[in-house]
DNA sequence: TTATTGAATAGGTGTTCCCTATTTGTTAGA
DNA sequence: TCTAACAAATAGGGAACACCTATTCAATAA
């Protein structure tokens, strides 16, 4: 025996012919033919397999069975409209969460400012914002758990899709009292001597740190640590550990408050992007498409790297 | 803009993809065809206005929409199954409630133990009775208030329904005290001079008592007190105050302990039945018929008054 | 009783649901 | 990199359904 079925439409439309006690009436509530009514109640009492509403000549009631019916109907079709209006905003960007994930630099010193812009434009958005070393990121974007990715190197795989926002510099990092304190810049060779700090592996800044000077350049490096996090390494330069490459992000606070240096290698510019990631299979959502039109505008404000993320 | 719309059907196959991560999987979970279930769930994203599946080559992935729908989704058919499951259980007669009502007589000497009979055979159910004069029976009967009702005099009218369930008679009661203790009866003109208690206005009682001795015997009875209830009756007959024509129901017990004693009318047989009372145009809740069924029984066992009541 | 009101029924049309067969596109293995 | 295998999309078609208008049937009210 096939069990009791019914659907929205018919539950609707019954539920109004109970709370206006008439066919007629309910049909224009709906706006169907009072016959098209007649019919989809016969249906549903059909398929209940009972009566649902004893029609006393000029006025209908709900039978007992009618009655449990209704209760749940009532509370079926509030669910409906609670999904409606949550899609609804959703959609219409009223409301939601997004999640995106930042690589360290720009998840530590870029997106916080920018997601409180984001929030004064979208006050009902709220945003989940992962902090991981780039690497994780890339596979939090392929496994779908962010839908966002901001990061600071380019990894090329078939379901990714980069787009370049802002520009970076690598600068060399060096306490105020150090005694290259008052030069601007230093040549490569004097680098190599000098106690170094790097990051650990899985980290952005490295990877482009290593592009930049070569394994053999890393190789020749004197390196007296690898700090997990660029705040360590902040840490570490200002209490004299060493010096290290690090994006001008990062030290731009301390630079201006004296209390670090930033120098340049003499003619070898460190100059990298932070790219904006996306999975190319899964879709974006309205929300998430609203972040990423933000992040881009902010990046056309300060330079000209620009791609277009809608089709 | 029509408002985002889908079926219970739609959302079953939506969660059944979610779930199996699969169209061609879900397809064969609903019993529907590959091709059936893309279909749908396109119609499904087109009327929300969205996509809500990424289609990622080997498997399927709910989108953000796609998510928020899917948690509405599985509460709306949870919501479903306990609509189907409490009306299955209504309609099997598994459990639920019947209201129904009872005039003085039946309702407070025959009814509670017949309803403690009917407990034991469906112990889900219970069994509201409410207690009430025979016309206030009728009245609620007539608004649906109550499903059935049992009541001692007929009143007809067109939406009525009565059967005869058991038979009573009106006795003539009098304390053990009285000097008619030991007579068997009395002549009709012999009580038209003892002190005599009424029932008030409303009472089957009272109707089947002016019916028999006709307005004109009532007229000519010399009437101490007309009392509320039957209860009130056998009191004041106890402590007495005057003697009362009383259903033998009523004094069964009492009659049984010695307390009051049951005289007949010299020739004058007042029998009496008890009916059964239903709304002819208000269906009949699975329930409902469960206990019409029930009492027919019961008074087929003591007599033979019996009418069909399923059609 | 008749007029009125409201639900049911009849008959017809367009849409939707579901099918099978086929195409398209992705993934895995040679 | 090409091919085989697999999964979803599309095409085409038939049955069922939802809706309509027009009419009939039933119940109340005058």
């Amino acid at each position: 025996m096939p069990s009791i079925d019914f659907d929205l439409r018919q539950l609707e439309i019954f539920c109004k012919v109970v709370e206006l006690r008439s066919f007629s009436k309910a049909a224009e509530a709906v706006f169907l033919a009072q016959a098209s009514v007649s019919e989809r109640i016969s249906n549903l009492e059909e398929a209940v397999g009972t009566r649902l509403l004893d029609r006393l000549g000029r006025t209908v009631v709900p039978t007992k069975a009618g009655e449990i019916l209704y209760r749940h109907a009532i509370r079926l079709l509030e669910m409906r409209q609670k999904a409606r209006l949550e899609l609804e905003d959703f959609l219409g960007m009223k409301k939601g969460e997004i999640r995106i994930g930042g690589s360290t630099i720009p998840g530590e010193y870029i997106l916080p400012g920018l997601i409180a812009q984001f929030h004064k434009k979208y006050p009902m958005v709220s945003v989940n914002l992962i902090i991981g070393d780039s690497k994780d990121i890339v596979q939090r974007v392929l496994d779908g758990d962010i839908e966002l990715g901001i990061v600071g190197y380019k990894k090329s795989h078939p379901n990714l899709l980069y787009h370049a926002l802002w520009d970076d510099e690598l600068v060399l990092a060096i306490p105020n009292d150090h005694r290259w304190a008052q030069r601007p810049s230093v040549a490569l060779d004097e680098l190599l001597r000098e106690r170094f700090i790097l990051r650990e592996t899985g980290s952005g800044t490295l990877k482009i740190t290593e592009e930049f000077l070569g394994i053999q350049g890393i190789n020749s490096l004197n390196v007296v640590a690898r700090l997990g996090t660029s705040t360590a390494v902040k840490e570490g330069i200002k209490a004299g550990l060493g010096v290290s490459l690090i994006s001008l992000w990062a030290v731009k606070a301390e630079v201006e408050k004296g209390i670090l240096k930033a120098l340049k290698i003499d003619g070898f510019p460190m100059h990298r992007s932070f790219y904006l990631l996306k999975h190319k299979k899964r879709s974006t959502s309205p929300l998430c498409q609203a972040m990423v039109d933000f992040l881009q505008a902010t990046s056309e404000d300060k330079e000209g790297s620009r791609v277009g993320t809608k089709e």
